[in-house]
DNA sequence: GTCTATAATTCGATAGAC
DNA sequence: GTCTATCGAATTATAGAC
């Protein structure tokens, strides 16, 4: 009963409450403000205890910034609701998980940060698109439009929360935004406004 | 002709100086890593000078973060061409001048920043919106929308700079990008997938 | 008007007692 | 494993000489 294993190790909840705290203040004041002292109050430890357990506020930040997007296999959704999907699924992710925008806010001054969003988006969300059915020779273009409609949402709404669009509830935003990332996914190539090649 | 008006005052030459290495710096490291010592050094003048001019670093940003979108008059713009006007307007514009590429990144770990962000795009932004021809009941939000695209491609392409993002040209992207600004500009009101009221 | 010197904070990181 | 104490560096801001 007092045996190593039945003894909840102390330092394992500390660990899980120090990433708690960081993720939360990351997401709050962006990596520069975010300062190892106030993620230790947080989390009701020492500072010099996220010194010991991740080395430098970089590695923490490191830790805290690991981040799945949990896209669905694209290849599975009906093809005329890919918008709709996706939109729907980016709003309820980051609306249960402030990682993303956390690391958004990094990612305007941390280069570190901004290294990590271009690997998510060019990993998961392109990998994604890919399997949506588009040619893959456009694909990685597509990825790339649908991500600056759909981090400036998060920019508008969570960040500079911009009246009018921190208002639109999901089903608003999935009606208007929904079609523009459809678009960027299934418009024939190239858009040009004169239309022919 | 050797009196006061005649010759250039050195201070308004240093005050200059001053913000434009603000603008600068502000643009390339955020308000946070942006330093008044750095940017004195740009400046080649004394960090003294720059408190002495703009009382604190505070002041120097909401001096450097004057900002006019100089957005044209959309009712002389033909309707069916309004987003790619648009499109095309603010990536000449942010190409031509780095001041809203800094209030972008301040804005993204700075209160205050983000308030003058939220008022440029409240103030000119739904204004000119208002003028396109869009109902005045509708014409915030969409200007809401409008800047969720178009920020969101300002922060793809020059802060975290998504490679397929950074690659597009103005044409190509006044072709991919401009018909979403148009819907949201033109497309009735409400957008529901459910179409009709 | 310009610069030197420095005050007053605050931060990340380290050393070492317990 | 946890905490106290503190170092060294960097920052904004101020005081005052020239």
């Amino acid at each position: 009963m007092t045996g190593p294993a039945t003894r909840t190790r102390r330092s394992d909840a500390t660990r899980a409450a120090i990433l708690r705290a960081a993720r939360e203040r990351f997401a709050a004041d962006g990596y520069d403000r975010a300062t190892i002292r106030a993620i230790a109050a947080d989390a009701h430890i020492d500072p010099s205890m996220v010194m010991r357990y991740y080395g430098s506020k970089e590695g923490l930040f490191a830790a805290a910034a690991e981040f799945d997007l949990h896209l669905p296999d694209l290849a599975e959704v009906p093809p005329d609701r890919l918008g709709e999907t996706l939109t729907r699924h980016f709003v309820r992710r980051w609306e249960a998980d402030g990682t993303l925008v956390a690391l958004l806010r990094a990612a305007a001054t941390n280069p570190g940060a901004a290294d990590r969003m271009r690997g998510i988006f060019a990993g998961q969300l392109a990998t994604a698109v890919a399997r949506s059915g588009a040619d893959p020779a456009t694909a990685e273009r597509r990825a790339g439009l649908v991500a600056s409609q759909i981090l400036g949402l998060a920019l508008t709404r969570y960040v500079v929360r911009l009246p009018p669009v921190v208002d639109l509830d999901p089903d608003e935003l999935a009606a208007w935004v929904g079609p523009t990332i459809q678009r960027y996914l299934t418009q024939p190539f190239p858009p040009s406004r004169a239309s022919g090649r």
